[in-house]
DNA sequence: TATTATATACAGACAAGCATGTATGTAAAT
DNA sequence: ATTTACATACATGCTTGTCTGTATATAATA
């Protein structure tokens, strides 16, 4: 029983990089052997090495399997037509990205690879640039929608919407690294919402 | 030329840390072999292995020796009496962290070892905890001081100590992360003080 | 439709290179 | 005389990459 139709081996795919996953969050990318994420996935090292050129190759399959739908899910909703005020669009695209991170152990699972599992040297190196890329991006995305915020005048006068843009953009980032080094007995969890509002609510402009 | 006298031999042991951080900055800790430390410290493992157990303390004492320090040079702002106001107090230290890890390529590189380059499992699963207090202690004096300004009556009214704790807890730690897992080109750095400058300037009483 | 050929999807074996820890040697300081 | 501060040598265990083997799905052909 070797060779399997298209869709086992696509099975066999996805279960090496579930596998994977569970082993880089274990072990650590560099400690992580492909022997011991074949035996996890039931198979042998030969497997991995049908699919995947290296351990760097299965490495940003998994990622990319995570990264990408997040960043759709969330900028769907940080340029939703659905609300009146780009601020509350902004709310809603935060509170989103740290809900699906909270309910969702494999994307969560991802993320702290990434961030405290890996390290980011020779061919991983890149992977550093591939993150730091999209922060950039989203700097520029919350830019674009604090500009509106200001022309639409929902922005507290006297606040410059690329200054809010890079207090935001940090303390988005500080949260995330917060949030996923975080001690257990910690109840910063339950406090994200909370924090998402207040942090927004401080610039919103006082009503009339 | 064996044995040498103390001062010898604790300048080899600081050689051994000074040849450790640059292998860990350039190599990531997992591929730091104790030969290539050696190697670059004009030593042999013989000598590592006598003034440290093995790889893991050799990274606590580098990591102590610029961690201790930096603690002491914010804390000292932090406190300090100097300032009339508590949110002068908090830009001045967060100001001060900035800036050192700016000038002083040594603590750079040992914060980018901690954040890019070690992966946080087993012997090293510790760190993150060492490295999670500090935060939290972070996060408690910063909300004395907070409070210490709303007695003072420089905090904005409406504004609640506890929670512009959080925010700039948040704030400062992804500043910290964007700044060291920021590209060359980007002028990040530059933007800093200004950063820290406006996300005070946004929490202070407004003049009467 | 039946047969054949070929590419597929792995399993298993192999050699080679490292990295580690330890054990031993040793010359000079104390 | 003894301890110190290393250097050197050694054995061991991984991990990797590659190479080969192979049974079967699938395509080609008749």
């Amino acid at each position: 029983m070797v060779r399997k139709t298209k869709e086992e081996a696509e099975k066999t795919r996805k279960d090496i990089i579930d596998s994977a996953r569970q082993v880089f969050h274990q072990c650590g990318v560099g400690r992580s052997t492909l022997e011991k994420i074949a035996k996890q996935a039931g198979v042998t090292r030969g497997a991995i090495y049908w699919h995947f050129q290296d351990k760097a190759e299965l490495f940003f399959a998994m990622r990319e399997d995570v990264f990408a739908p997040m960043v759709a899910r969330t900028d769907a909703l940080l340029f939703s037509d659905d609300f009146a005020d780009p601020l509350d669009a902004i709310e809603a695209s935060l509170k989103e990205f740290f809900r699906v991170l909270e309910d969702c152990p494999v994307v969560r699972e991802v993320f702290e690879i990434m961030i405290s599992r890996c390290e980011y040297v020779d061919e991983f190196a890149s992977v550093q640039e591939e993150v730091g890329r999209p922060a950039y991006v989203f700097l520029e995305k919350i830019e674009s929608r604090y500009q509106r915020a200001a022309e639409r005048g929902t922005l507290r006068v006297g606040l410059d919407p690329l200054q809010m843009a890079h207090d935001t953009w940090a303390f988005t980032s500080g949260l995330l690294h917060l949030m996923l080094g975080c001690q257990k007995g910690s109840d910063l969890e339950q406090r994200i919402p909370a924090m998402i509002s207040q942090h927004m609510a401080l610039r919103r402009a006082t009503a009339d």
